[in-house]
DNA sequence: ATACCGTTGTACTG
DNA sequence: CAGTACAACGGTAT
């Protein structure tokens, strides 16, 4: 039966009217996608209606005028765009199934609730979802689906395991280590099983009573202008081109096999040394286990190849690992009262945040990262890796939760666990210790391209600079530098502060931190912090002084 | 207590 | 440029 318009709350609905709903409701949230759906096909199992549902939440796309680039307060306009466009291509893909995608637009878990009241809704389907933001929604919507009678389906599938079950295996505490978290992992289950089972067809939808339904809409319906930004990402959203792309990848099974990360070329951007998989991962576009079924399969026909950490399928277990310990670490995503992270006194120096942010460092390798991460959203995961030791570990000596803030508005990837998890890695907050090593381009670039055209794509801008300038910008002969003016400008600002890879300085500093936190075995305070960013402040200003008076001995 | 290890190092010598 | 010495932290296994 259908019921006309709207119907009373369901604790008032006859057990008559209980009964007989018939139909499904799936909410959409990351998991876009028909492929390996196990939401969506237990939704229409059975089921009469089938109700796609995607809430637009105004908070996650209204512009935001005060944001440092064109977005809305959380996300940037690349992100936002690569999101309708996935929805798009969800949409289309469920209408040659006989549905369609249903937007509303709100808070989601009141537009959830009210879609649950009104409309014939007996089974609740979505993906089970690790991050904060989705346990604090989800307890909600199951306790208004238990009370009102619903049933609650909500497999994992946007992981290849259960972050709780790995977490139960190691005694209740996720592993910090990868090879620990690798051993513990194993084979996940499922991987015998048949995963892509894509439905032929779906159930219609059913009747939505008043509800104010629409299309996807544009970036301009949500009130961004066409010109907002010069340049847009040149990935496109959507399940189609997941998969178009995942063929593309896995086309050349060499390649596949032979698969190094650290070998692949950071700069190479028009035909990018990696997969550019990430985003569609992000959104579930692509389904993590697919990926990873269609990678076991090549691995059985190749004589050799790689394994983890480095390899393909290594680099799926680490997206695993920070979704593991993501999962199992109170506020995992900040300093304070995070049981995993060193407590460090950062710089409170914005201006050399916005320097970074702004790509006006004064070093062209690292401004030229940081436009690409503006303009187009995505860059290179050891890009990601020279950027983000340039903040913390540098004598900019930035707190991580700011550079981190910044790639999670910009990337178009940027996912929460995996995001908090290398930025506490790079900043040698937790996992990796090691400060006196770091990452920078020069090295990479010394080590890969030994024509010196490393850098070259990174950025249209410095397309066609000399490598000179680019590893060592104000050193370089004046000939040279004469002639990067003239592509770069001659107002390009000289280098906010010094910057020698890791200085001296900065590994004093963090040599400090570690031992304060040693001291004290973890437990360090804020007054501790303070009292430690005092002494180093002191100290400076002390070497600053007898610097001077020897000058004037000279 | 000690040795060894870690996704992709650095600096020097010849 | 290749080869070698060095540096260095916390976690884990022994």
């Amino acid at each position: 039966m259908r019921f006309a318009v709207s119907l009373p709350s369901p604790h008032r609905l006859s057990p008559v009217a209980m009964a007989n709903r018939s139909g499904s409701l799936i909410w959409f949230r990351k998991g876009l996608r028909i492929h390996d759906n196990p939401a969506l096909e237990y939704a229409s199992e059975g089921s009469k209606f089938v109700y796609p549902v995607f809430v637009i939440d105004p908070h996650y796309v209204k512009p935001d005028p005060n944001a440092f680039s064109p977005g809305s307060t959380r996300a940037g306009l690349n992100r936002i765009r690569f999101l309708l466009e996935s929805l798009v291509d969800l949409d289309s893909s469920l209408k040659k199934l006989g549905s369609r995608l249903l937007i509303l637009k709100g808070d989601p878990s009141d537009v959830l609730i009210r879609c649950l009241q009104q409309w014939d809704v007996k089974k609740l389907c979505f993906e089970y979802d690790t991050d904060p933001y989705y346990q604090d929604l989800d307890i909600k919507i199951k306790s208004y689906a238990s009370s009102a009678g619903i049933e609650v389906f909500s497999p994992v599938s946007h992981t290849l395991f259960n972050p709780e079950d790995i977490i139960k295996k190691n005694g209740g505490k996720p592993p910090l280590t990868y090879q620990s978290f690798l051993k513990l992992a194993g084979e996940p289950s499922w991987l015998s099983l048949q995963l892509f089972t894509s439905p032929s067809s779906l159930p219609p939808v059913g009747d939505v009573g008043n509800s104010e339904i629409s299309g996807v809409p544009t970036i301009e319906d949500l009130g961004y202008k066409h010109n907002e930004q010069d340049e847009f990402t040149p990935f496109r959203g959507g399940e189609s081109e997941a998969l178009k792309r995942l063929r593309e990848s896995i086309s050349n099974k060499g390649w596949v096999a032979n698969f190094e990360k650290p070998k692949g070329d950071p700069s190479a951007y028009l035909k990018p040394a990696t997969t550019v998989l990430s985003p569609y991962l992000k959104f579930g576009c692509l389904s993590s286990r697919y990926f990873y079924q269609c990678l076991r399969d090549i691995y059985k026909n190749v004589i050799r190849h790689t394994s983890p950490p480095v390899s393909l399928v290594g680099q799926l277990l680490w997206r695993e690992f920070f979704y593991t310990v993501a999962f199992g670490t109170p506020k995992f995503d900040q300093m304070k009262d995070n049981r995993i992270c060193k407590q460090i006194p950062w710089n409170d120096d914005d201006n050399l945040l916005d320097a970074w942010r702004e790509a006006r460092t004064g070093y062209p390798w690292i401004d030229a990262i940081m436009v690409q991460l503006r303009e187009w959203g995505w860059i290179h995961h050891l890009a990601r890796h020279c950027v983000a030791c340039f903040l913390t570990r540098g004598d900019l000596f930035v707190h991580w939760e700011k550079g981190r803030d910044v790639f999670e508005r910009l990337l178009i990837d940027s996912d929460w666990a995996i995001n908090n998890g290398n930025w506490l890695w790079l900043s040698c907050s937790s996992f990796f210790y090691q400060y006196n090593r770091v990452y920078s381009p020069v090295s990479f670039g010394k080590k890969y391209d030994p024509d010196g055209n490393y850098i070259r794509h990174f950025l249209p801008v410095l397309k066609d600079m000399p490598k000179e300038y680019i590893y060592e910008p104000w050193t370089a002969p004046a000939s040279i530098q004469k002639k990067a003016k003239c592509i770069i400008g001659e107002d390009y600002p000289k280098p906010v502060v010094s910057h020698d890879s890791a200085s001296k300085e900065c590994k004093r500093k963090l040599a400090e931190a570690y031992a304060l936190n040693q001291k004290l075995n973890g437990h360090v305070s804020d007054e501790d912090l303070k009292n430690l960013r005092r002494k180093l402040e002191a100290d400076k200003d002390q070497e600053f002084k007898s610097r001077k008076q020897q000058k004037k001995l000279c």
